[in-house]
RNA sequence: GGAGGGGUACCCAAGCGGUCAACGGGAGCAGACUGUAAAUCUGCCGGCUCAGCCUUCGUAGGUUCGAAUCCUACCCCCUCCA
């Protein structure tokens, strides 16, 4: 019992209340670990995974994981976070993501273990006199409460009510599912709690919080989300994945280490104590790239692009896959501002123009330098927009 | 219902009759350098048939030689009072 406590604390930011863990782990029987995710995007990202790995390490101590998804708030939107109100998702959306998400998330979860819920089930049937029983376990001063309400309102930005309705809806979710400990990010943490009082409020035991760090964006700073584009998504290709986590800043580097890497903590302290004694940041960065890019997609994939990293940005050559085209140029030929522009290389001929002449466009390696040059069919070359847009085009 | 404040480019935020395609910061992109798509420095950052032209400052009109800046109406947000 104290090996487990032990192992459930590590990474986690908080326990709310511990004792009651311990009293609900002394029963000797398998709790019931809920964890709710928002089908807002359709693929998981290595933020994520901070929680579903906790959520693994309660199934290997032989615990009842409940994978929920919130396909229901999902068409309300997590306030969580947020300056302004999110616009909400279609059922057809919501239906949508939610299918991925399940598909992805057995890469960490053990599928034969995981119970998948979904919170329609009970909200989708239940009637408004219900709803408003639900509503009336709560006030609007604690609703106030929460730190990103109060700053909104005062802020004088916007919040609708039906928001208010999201952290009661998943507060009586874990009312529908008994559920005993409830896993989410610290920023769920007013969410998480409510969820106690609900369940109190139907006569259960109050299930115990357990708080996770949130896992910064590859930019540092943000939180890593799909909205702000600084993720790394768990079903990327061994490269980007790999090229996104070698492009996190040295600092941030020792984040993901704590967060996302399963090696012991001495280990990881050996690293930074290494580092610190003159060694290549860089090194420790590439074997944090290659255990998560291993992790998805195995091994070998992540040696493979590892070294097709190197050969790529070390030693600046080309990459193996190059995107082909083909495109037809008339007789007169195509002025090449228009052509980066109709191959997506370039988001308007404006910038266009203004990538030549910052020297950033090269043909078949050579550096453009008229924008306005012609570029004549029966020809195929390789062009190249700064270091990652590249495609080679076949002219006729 | 009453009184007041506000809506500017991806975000934040200046501007308050011409010198505004619009200060500044963030994000993003590019170049140089390097230890990597780190850090740092420099440049770019509405569109186009690109040294010229066109369309932007909540929406629609108006005043003016000229408006993001003034006027009118409308829409939206916030604060206080009821």
């Amino acid at each position: 019992m104290l090996e487990q406590l032990e192992e459930i604390r590590r990474g986690a930011t908080e326990i709310l209340v511990e004792d009651e863990l311990i009293a609900k782990l002394n029963q000797n029987r398998p709790l019931r670990i809920k964890a709710g995710f928002d089908p807002t995007a359709p693929d998981l990202h290595i933020g994520h995974t901070v929680l579903i790995n906790k959520m693994r390490q309660f199934q290997d101590l032989g615990h009842e994981v409940i994978f929920l998804i919130g396909d229901f708030t999902g068409m309300i939107g997590d306030p969580t976070g947020k300056n302004a109100t999110r616009p909400p998702l279609t059922e057809a959306e919501v239906q949508a993501n939610a299918e991925t998400y399940s598909r992805q998330v057995f890469k960490i979860l053990d599928s034969t273990k995981t119970t998948v819920a979904f919170n329609s089930e009970w909200m989708g049937t239940m009637g408004a006199a219900d709803l408003v029983k639900i509503a009336a376990k709560h006030t609007v001063a604690r609703m106030l409460e929460r730190d990103d309400f109060t700053k909104r309102y005062s802020g004088g930005l916007p919040i609708a009510i039906h928001e208010f309705l999201y952290p009661l809806i998943q507060g009586y979710d874990s009312v529908a599912l008994k559920a005993d400990v409830e896993l989410g990010g610290t920023d769920q943490k007013f969410n998480l709690l409510v969820g106690r009082q609900m369940q109190e409020s139907y006569g259960q035991t109050p299930q115990v919080v357990l708080t996770m760090p949130l896992l910064e964006g590859i930019n540092g700073g943000d939180k890593m989300s799909k909205s702000l584009g600084n993720y790394v998504a768990i079903d990327e290709t061994p490269e980007m994945m790999f090229g996104k986590l070698m492009s996190i800043s040295d600092e941030l580097m020792w984040k993901y280490f704590e967060l996302l890497s399963f090696r012991t903590i001495v280990d990881i302290e050996r690293l930074r104590e290494a580092t610190q004694a003159g060694r290549n940041p860089k090194e420790a960065k590439i074997e944090l790239a290659k255990e998560i890019v291993a992790r998805f997609h195995g091994t070998a994939a992540a040696g493979a692009a590892d070294e097709a990293f190197n050969r790529r940005f070390a030693q600046g050559e080309l990459p193996d896959v190059i995107p082909e085209v083909t495109r037809p140029a008339g007789k007169a030929g195509l002025v090449l501002a228009n052509l980066l522009q109709e191959l997506d290389l370039t988001a308007s001929t404006s910038e266009s123009h203004r990538m030549v002449k910052q020297g950033a466009v090269r043909l078949d390696g050579e550096k453009a330098t008229d924008s306005r040059q012609l570029i004549t069919g029966g020809q195929t070359l390789v062009i190249q927009v700064g270091k990652r847009r590249i495609v080679r085009v076949t002219l006729t």
